[in-house]
DNA sequence: GGGGTTGCCGAAACCGGTTTCGGAACGCAG
DNA sequence: CTGCGTTCCGAAACCGGTTTCGGCAACCCC
């Protein structure tokens, strides 16, 4: 009796009492059962088990949070301000994280904060027990966060690098390899002439890409000069500035890498305006597969990065981190993923140097 | 005595006993005091409130969501697969949602299904309380979502408007005043030949702005033919179909409005591929504000939506709705301000026609 | 056959709050 | 002084789980 599942919102819930009483046992057996404890028969655990997805039952979050002081939540605060950040990526990244969440019966407590005022914003959350660890989704180098809840004692993962990483879990992309790689195309494609145009050097991922960028053209036997780097062009208009500077140099180059793509659709109209063409006599590479990029004339080559599995991997990373994994265990690169397009098939001839 | 507050995540909370030892009264009287209760002397009231703010005491979310079964977290599922999306706001939103939810001590829980699979999501969210109510993002005419949460008596709130609004709080953007707008401005430049691109009408949104278009232009004398209606155009290669389809026509537009900024976007290659230039000889209006219209050449004109008040405004309406609130009481309207930018200013002389 | 394990479960405390109930202290009218 | 109604707080139950502790029964070994 009493087989049928929950109707979504009705009045009583099957609670831990109702499945004991159907089974004849206290509800403290009924919960050893159902959390594993070694001093549960088997026959009596399967029961148990079968007995409460029968009846559909759902334990209450915020009842065993009270005792076990775990509510099942990973936290993310996302800061604010910064619009020039993950939009176009938010959904996934949030999928991501959500999913593996859901997939091990987590939540995912979802908060915004000003840039300078997350603090306050950890602290409510931690202090309520909205979350029992948290996701530092843009980690920068120098990260008041990572300070804050190290400190604290509080598990976290950071998306990115920070400066001085240890004690601290961590996931990020393989930006180097990706540029590295991208040097090399280019060179294999009979480039000499290459430039870079950084983003944001509060980040770990610029000094990485114009590292690796700067490594794989050494590897060519390529040197990458002073004035062939230009930093500082996080969107679109820096990315045009960057990009005119670079054009008027008397001796332009033939290809421009951009670590950011925001930067690199600001190629175009400098480009035009020098009676350059973008995917004909100037490449241009840039990094983070924006969605924009397919509707450049030509599209735009970049590096995709799998937003969604990030997410996956970074959930699951802090949930073990919850579960008490050493920090050592719990560090992994992603590899991003080339997107080939036309504003990079710039193939120059070995006499046009 | 221990009038520190907590540093962050430390060993031991202050809880609500805490605070009754230090006041010399038993943690009922405390809770009393702290919830309003009738029943407790102003004087005690208020140095219960102050003692608990002094000893940085903040009341677990868990422990009195299983007495009062509210968790004091409003819950938004985010669907997949459709990647049109709301992409680009969903940051705005989510701060908004999120900002309003903060400042009455409320969180938000994010989770994500597939579009298809989306009841087992709210089913979890519901029965693990991790959730109090929901925000339903883009309501489509007929949403699954609604019946299934109207019936289970779990509050909600929607996020565009629904074919049946019985029983339901909503919230929306009022389009159709926006496009009869856009029609007005379009008819006093000199438009006569006036088109519309709508998206996908599964959503309300698609209808209103369809009617509120064909309302203007019918105010000034005007009609809307029916080869001049073009839909199911939510993305930018759809976009260009349809203007294609559209400049292709007998007797073209001078004037296209897009349901979507995404779709409106489409709108400059063919036109260029016919001899046609926006901003000049062809007048284009989207809806949303993209920020990606601004880089356009021109830049689009577009109504911008204030994606923050919105998520302000709609946890609002969720928090009074989960309080008892009528849902009479909880409909509103917010207008979309327009982006007067150059792919509108198109002036016709009364002889071009 | 007695004593010591071992396996398995019941009983009850506990977590941190909320809510009900009852009664002490006080004021006031008769 | 008595009787009655308020005001205000203490005591304890309660919410739905988890965890500790103790004990009964069966088994094992000598």
């Amino acid at each position: 009796m009493s087989g049928m599942k929950q109707p979504l919102g009705g009045g009583s819930r099957v609670t831990i009492s109702d499945v004991a009483a159907e089974l004849g046992l206290t509800k403290g057996t009924v919960s050893r059962a159902l959390n594993d404890y070694p001093d549960i028969a088997e026959a009596t655990r399967l029961r148990a088990r079968r007995t409460a997805e029968r009846m559909g039952y759902r334990p209450l979050g915020s009842a065993q949070a009270i005792r076990t002081g775990r509510c099942r939540a990973i936290g993310l605060v996302l800061e604010t301000d910064e619009h020039d950040a993950h939009r176009p990526f938010l959904d996934r990244f949030l999928s991501g994280l959500s999913d593996t969440a859901a997939a091990q019966g987590w939540t995912l407590t979802v908060a915004t904060a000003p840039v300078g005022a997350a603090r306050e914003t950890y602290q409510r959350l931690i202090d309520e027990r909205k979350a029992d660890g948290f996701v530092l989704p843009r980690t920068r180098l120098d990260d008041p966060r990572v300070e804050m809840l190290r400190s604290a004692g509080v598990p976290f993962v950071l998306f990115g690098q920070h400066s001085t990483p240890e004690g601290c879990a961590w996931f990020d992309v393989d930006s180097a390899e990706a540029m590295r790689s991208a040097a090399h195309l280019l060179v294999d494609r009979g480039h000499e002439r290459i430039a870079y145009v950084g983003g944001n050097s509060d980040y770990a991922y610029n000094g990485q890409r114009e590292g690796g960028l700067r490594a794989g053209l050494a590897e060519r036997g390529i040197d990458l000069p002073a004035e062939y780097v230009k930093d500082g062009a996080w969107n679109r208009a820096l990315g045009e500035a960057a990009t005119a500077r670079l054009l008027d140099l008397p001796t332009p180059p033939t290809a421009i890498v951009y670590a950011l793509d925001r930067a690199a659709l600001g190629a175009w109209r400098p480009a035009e305006a020098r009676g350059r063409r973008v995917g004909i006599d100037l490449a241009v590479i840039g990094y983070d597969g924006d969605p924009e990029g397919a509707f450049a004339e030509p599209p735009l080559a970049s590096w995709s990065v799998d937003w969604g599995k990030a997410g996956n991997e970074l959930c699951d990373m802090l949930i073990r981190r919850i579960r008490g994994e050493a920090v050592e265990d719990l560090r992994a690169m992603m590899p991003a993923t080339f997107l080939d397009r036309g504003s990079a098939s710039v193939v120059l001839n070995p006499t046009s140097a």
